[in-house]
DNA sequence: CCCTGATTCGC
DNA sequence: GCGAATCAGG
């Protein structure tokens, strides 16, 4: 499965919404838990509340026995072929974790969408600063910066894009494909392919058994 | 043991 | 760039 643009929204807001790897593995599909780990680290937006590294750098910085700048040439063989290409390995990339979440906000200030029935729920290291002065300004509608989060929105649908559902109704990030429709379909080509299985060319003329209780009578 | 994220490294 | 294998803490 590629890492499609939607694909990897989807991975940007689960993450920083705090859902763990695995769970974003299950909800993207075709991804294993450390695919979306490997991606994330890959698309910049590491260094979220982990387990190891994070009770390990925050309470006690003592112990990192990875990559070291003046590592001994014991099991660095490959590591030195790694690092070779690079003039001067970063001092500090890991000592400071404060340092890297405060410039992954600022630099992604938001990363928000509403969806239909969703709200914006914060993640653990998402705190807001309060806002402790009262704003005299009048409200201004929320921008929908639709191609930050790359999201379809109910609100977005029309005839054109395809509305395919992304993720569960109820939650926060559910909202639709966004694609352009297959001519005459509803959906995307792509998800034409799942919406619509392949028929049986039987003779017989369709007989939808998904019938919802009490329905009209067919006959 | 299970879970977690981090890292490495062959592809 | 990708992700399985591996590491390491909870």
């Amino acid at each position: 499965m590629a890492w499609t643009d939607e694909r990897i929204t989807q991975l940007t807001n689960l993450w920083e919404k705090g859902l763990t790897a695995s769970q974003i593995a299950e909800e993207l599909g075709g991804v294993s838990r450390n695919a979306v780990i490997g991606k994330a680290h890959r698309l910049g937006l590491k260094s979220r509340p982990s387990p190891v590294r994070g009770a390990k750098a925050a309470a006690k910085k003592a112990k990192k026995p990875v990559l070291k700048p003046d590592a001994k040439p014991e099991k660095v063989v490959k590591a030195v072929r790694a690092a070779a290409p690079i003039s001067a390995p970063q001092p500090a990339a890991t000592s400071n974790d404060a340092t890297a979440v405060e410039q992954k906000k600022s630099s992604l200030p938001q990363m928000v969408s509403i969806g239909p029935g969703g709200f914006l729920r914060q993640g653990p290291g998402d705190q807001q600063a309060p806002i402790p002065p009262a704003p005299p300004r009048r409200l201004v509608p929320a921008k929908p910066s639709p191609e930050i989060a790359g999201k379809t929105t109910l609100l977005d649908l029309n005839e054109r894009i395809c509305r395919w559902p992304m993720g569960h109704p109820g939650e926060a990030d559910f909202h639709f494909c966004g694609e352009a429709v297959n001519p005459g379909f509803p959906y995307c080509v792509e998800h034409c392919g799942r919406a619509y299985q392949a028929q049986l060319p039987r003779g017989v003329r369709r007989a939808p058994p998904p019938m919802p209780f009490g329905g009209p009578r067919v006959r």
